[in-house]
DNA sequence: TGTGCGCTTGACGTTTACGTCAACGTAAAG
DNA sequence: CTTTACGTTGACGTAAACGTCAAGCGCACA
């Protein structure tokens, strides 16, 4: 597990890759430079080679937990570039605030689906259940992996 | 707003049209052939016309809601038919009972992300906040809508 | 010095989720 | 009986989010 670098651990690295950049994030260099032509990150450039730092990987997680959420990558940019927005004036400051407040209801209205989901979920597996106990005990090939 | 067979209200209406139901569900009738060519819905048919019944219309707002929580239509078929699926043999019952957790570790991933975002969310507006009670109280000619 | 490995830029292909005609059928209303 | 409004089946178009070559560049190492 050595480092080319010779460094203990990756949290000491200051720059990487594409290459490594992908396969810590568990996607393609495609992936990440698709996300660059879209202005979600923009990576140093070493003559013509990138160089990821730390705000792109911060940028990186924002974009993936974004797209795991359901986001468009447009939206999620919006959404990133809020983060680091300039708010020096006032207005700026207000405009900034008043997108946290879209934001937040959209988050509020996923999270509120996802609770009513996971509620009929818990419906759904109950009655299950009782179908199953209301069943005869009689044995099943099928393996015993409920409790795992 | 009279419907043409002269009830009282919608909830007492047995079936409805393609037009009836998309706009109802804010959403265009090719929206809705779609969803029933890739399998999630199957209206009964009344010569060459489709009519939709309550168990459709059921299906379509979990169809929606899936789509809200950006599950592609594909996956979202899958969860809806597990609600009807078979299960009369034990085998049957614990294959669906599998399935059921892995919906709900999705869905407990999702709402995770969500936590993690609102909470950031939250104190990335804080910090503008006080940024903002910073400045001086100088007047600015936007809007106050921010207690709204 | 050349050879390979990693990186780069196109450019076209693909899948998902519909939009958008076009052309036709049909049932009720005038 | 002919509109007309609504419904139906293709079929092609499109936008998003990458996948997949192809071809070339540069630098480290034998």
């Amino acid at each position: 597990m050595a480092t080319r670098t010779g460094e203990t651990t990756t949290a000491m690295r200051e720059t990487w890759t594409i290459a490594e950049i992908a396969d810590e994030f568990g996607i393609t260099h495609r992936t990440v430079r698709h996300y660059e032509d879209l202005g979600l990150i923009s990576p140093e450039r070493h003559g013509t080679r990138r160089i990821y730092h730390r705000r792109d990987r911060t940028r990186l997680g924002l974009i993936l937990r974004g797209k795991r959420l359901g986001f468009p990558l447009e939206e999620i940019r919006t959404i990133i570039d809020l983060y680091d927005a300039p708010r020096g004036r006032r207005s700026q400051l207000e405009y900034v605030l008043s997108q946290i407040d879209e934001r937040r209801a959209d988050l509020e209205q996923r999270r509120a689906d996802i609770e009513a989901a996971l509620t009929e979920l818990d419906g759904f597996e109950r009655r299950c259940r009782e179908e199953l106990t209301q069943q005869g005990q009689g044995p099943t090939p099928s393996a015993r992996r409920v409790g795992q």
